[in-house]
DNA sequence: GACGCGGTACTCGGATAACCGATGTCCGAGTGTCGCCGG
DNA sequence: CCGGCGACACTCGGACATCGGTTATCCGAGTACCGCGTC
């Protein structure tokens, strides 16, 4: 089991979008060249992230990404369910034989798979108690300052 | 993120083995049977198990798996980890500049992760929260019943 | 009749392919900006 | 001097390759059982 990179990457992107300040779009490139990721595939997890309402995308020229929401308004849970999907870890293949199931038993899904899902919903909890704003309190309060001036130094 | 086919299977496993009575071992090609699923493959998910210390094997004839713990003692979390690798499914790949940061930032985590990693221990919380015997009681009983009739018939 | 021994069938164990999704790349569509031209 | 217009540059957006890992398969190593021969 494994998130896919662009966790990562969209995480510390709608990060670094909040401590500029949100006043204009950020382009993919900008972004990329300062995490030293690949470009073109950032903008796919950014593109992601704007058909789950997280990021505002902007076209045209010195058009990009901001947020779309209030980082208060912004948990964990989003950003991982718009990269990831909305489907669970774990999938029942109802792999019990369910013939030799009375009626009863098969209404209800058997009890290993309603574990892992509740497992699995105490981490959607965990990350759900996030928000953005959260993060932004947690973290050293040199990094935002650092975020803005190196901002402020590429920004055209 | 997705968990492996073998979580599944190797849970089915252990409850059925459970179930049986844990009196001798059960050969792979039964339960693949009994659950249709490729047996070698199986097979494969099994031996990651015995390395765990979760199954116990058995070569030769009338060989096969069977528990080599009491079920009250075998947690989710440990079956899960024996399939998947103990691997987070989180990795931070520091994706954050450290070049600029100071000597006290580096040491520690960054916020993202830190967060990320709390509510995986969340889920690893919740997973080892369930055991075998406690899944047991949760299912139908006509479940074990039915399981110990099946193996009655297959038995040789 | 009892013991020892060889053959056989069965099962685990690890090495080896096949397939699928995540990762990575590219080019087209759309939009804002800038400079030029005419009034 | 001011407004309109056209070309350009920039950025998003989705279609197209590539790579690693899960899924799947196979054959060899080892072990228990069974039958036979011998004492």
């Amino acid at each position: 089991m494994r998130l896919s990179e662009g966790v990562e990457w969209g995480l510390h992107c709608c990060l670094t979008l909040a401590w500029i300040g949100n006043k204009e779009p950020v382009p993919t490139a900008k972004l990329a060249a300062h995490f030293d990721v690949p470009p073109a595939y950032l903008n796919k997890c950014l593109q992601a992230l704007a058909r789950a309402g997280i990021l505002l995308s902007v076209a045209g020229a010195h058009g990009g990404f901001q947020l779309a929401k209030a980082p208060a308004e912004l948990t964990l849970l989003d950003v991982v369910t718009a990269i990831e999907g909305p489907d669970e870890a774990f999938r029942c293949t109802e792999i019990r034989r369910s013939e030799g199931c009375t009626r009863d038993e098969n209404r209800r899904p058997c009890a290993i798979a309603a574990a892992m899902h509740q497992a699995e919903a105490a981490w959607r909890a965990a990350l759900s108690a996030h928000t953005l704003a959260n993060i932004m309190t947690a973290a050293p309060p040199a990094a935002a300052e650092r975020t803005r001036r190196w901002y402020a130094l590429i920004r055209r």
